[in-house]
DNA sequence: GCTGTTTGCTAACGGTGTTCACTAAAGCGT
DNA sequence: ACGCTTTAGTGAACACCGTTAGCAAACAGC
């Protein structure tokens, strides 16, 4: 295993006796998330408003303001929330197939990502849409940390990939000293980085990781919409373009309709 | 020439006579759209109100409606006069290098969608990002148009590549009866179909611009900004990897810091 | 039981999109 | 040049929104 360690939760302070205020207060901030959420999916991202909310829950807007400090911030919890259930769904995903089998379970988790983008596409445009003037005082680092706690979820399966040395690292003669510097502390900041990962391989990853993400935001935003119906063969056959440079077996899906196993709601 | 032509606008009914009252009511919209534009830059997306953009041109809200009937409509038209402002950088930037060299042309012109979108990335956040709700009775058909038309310059040089035969087109086989079906809508829809152009290539066209649509949009949406300050030599590689699937000469940029030619404002 | 903290409320300010009734002006036909 | 029609623009109003300030009730710990 090259991961530095990146899935312990207890390492914060301890948390004895979540004195029955602190587990109220939890269940109402909880609450309030998840109203927020609810509109979010049903009236967009600009249909989310504290007072709507507060109504929901029988309360008043300026009430709401002892638990979240504004309506961006309110966003932001949600946000976090929204990466940690994505890796959750992409993580049982994965678990649903052999562990042994490396390839299927990219395969799988691949298209678990996009099945979940399809299937909440207004959560994923928060997620990975533009972030626009983020109001210039909002702590962004709950989103952030869930993001990484979301990356992580594919960092574990890259570095299997890697360990099993399916793919030929890239000519490191490519790679500028330039790249090879930002390529590091995106390995850094990721907590991807270990003595045995070449920068080579980060770069690949970075790679898949971009063409990923240009084919699902391009589906899931609808800028084909016009054009093309159905973006799966697409999708599939990228998907095929990526697993073949990465030395993984593709195989075509098995259910031609919805596909990708998703055990939550 | 495979392309059908696509470049007439004067098709048109007969536009004689502006009559005056035509010309000042255009003036006027194009003020609003140019004060909406400026609103969008500095304060985002949200950030742009009717009440505001009436008030800086000495009006008030309401007469705004006999211009457009809200302010989605008023993004949209917004968001048109991007997409035609875009086609231009790029075809500026195409226009400045030597007609016959398609390489450079081709490398020119994909730089320079990325310089513009760095340039401009609440712009191009609002073009292609993720279309919120769209309030379901807004017209989206001039930013529809006026996105073909900024295909279309993307198109013609694609047609270029083609009709010069510099890549090997994929594999039929890999091509599934309904992908096929899927891509023959698109270039039908796009007007790129044409009897010697093979659904193959509108194959090797859709997942090139899947990838250039994924790298600028991860870097203009910011999305690795907490891990990687320079995505310059990301954009670079992924640009190498991609016009070698191509055929088309690579060669490093010469400017180190920004590039790309724009020759508007 | 008293005290200090936490919670939630009301009131208020300033901002927004949008509709409606209305005036004033510009254009046009004769 | 007159009158009529179309258009441009206004003001008031309604229903929302985020956010702040001040205050009352509920709660926790001593």
């Amino acid at each position: 295993m090259y991961l530095s360690k990146m899935t312990e939760p207890q390492v914060d302070v301890e948390k004895r006796a979540p004195s029955r205020r602190e587990r109220v207060r939890e269940a109402t901030l909880a609450e309030i998330k998840g109203i927020a959420r609810n509109h979010l999916v049903a009236h967009g991202r600009a249909g989310v408003s504290l007072r709507a909310v507060a109504r929901e829950m029988g309360m008043t807007a300026p009430g709401l303001y002892r638990y979240v400090s504004g309506i961006d911030a309110l966003l932001v919890l949600v946000t976090a929330d929204l990466f940690d259930e994505l890796a959750d769904a992409v993580a049982a995903a994965d678990a649903s197939v052999a562990p042994e089998d490396t390839d299927l379970r990219i395969l799988t988790s691949l298209r678990a990502f996009r099945g979940w983008a399809l299937r909440h596409p207004v959560e994923f445009a928060a997620m990975f849409g533009p972030h626009g003037h983020p109001t210039p005082g909002t702590d962004l680092t709950p989103a952030l940390e869930a993001a990484r706690r979301f990356g992580a979820t594919f960092f574990v399966l890259f570095d299997r990939l890697l360990a099993e040395g399916r793919f030929a690292l890239p000519d490191s003669g490519l790679i500028t000293p330039e790249l090879s510097r930002e390529l590091q502390a995106f390995a850094d900041t990721c907590g991807f980085s270990a003595p045995h990962i070449p920068v080579e391989a980060v770069m690949v990853l970075s790679t898949c990781w971009v063409r990923l993400y240009g084919v699902v935001c391009m589906e899931v935003f609808g800028h084909l919409d016009f054009v093309m119906r159905d973006m799966e063969p697409l999708f599939e056959s990228e998907l095929q373009n990526l697993l073949t440079d990465l030395g993984v077996r593709y195989q075509p899906p098995e259910n031609t309709a919805s596909d990708t196993i998703d055990t939550s709601e």
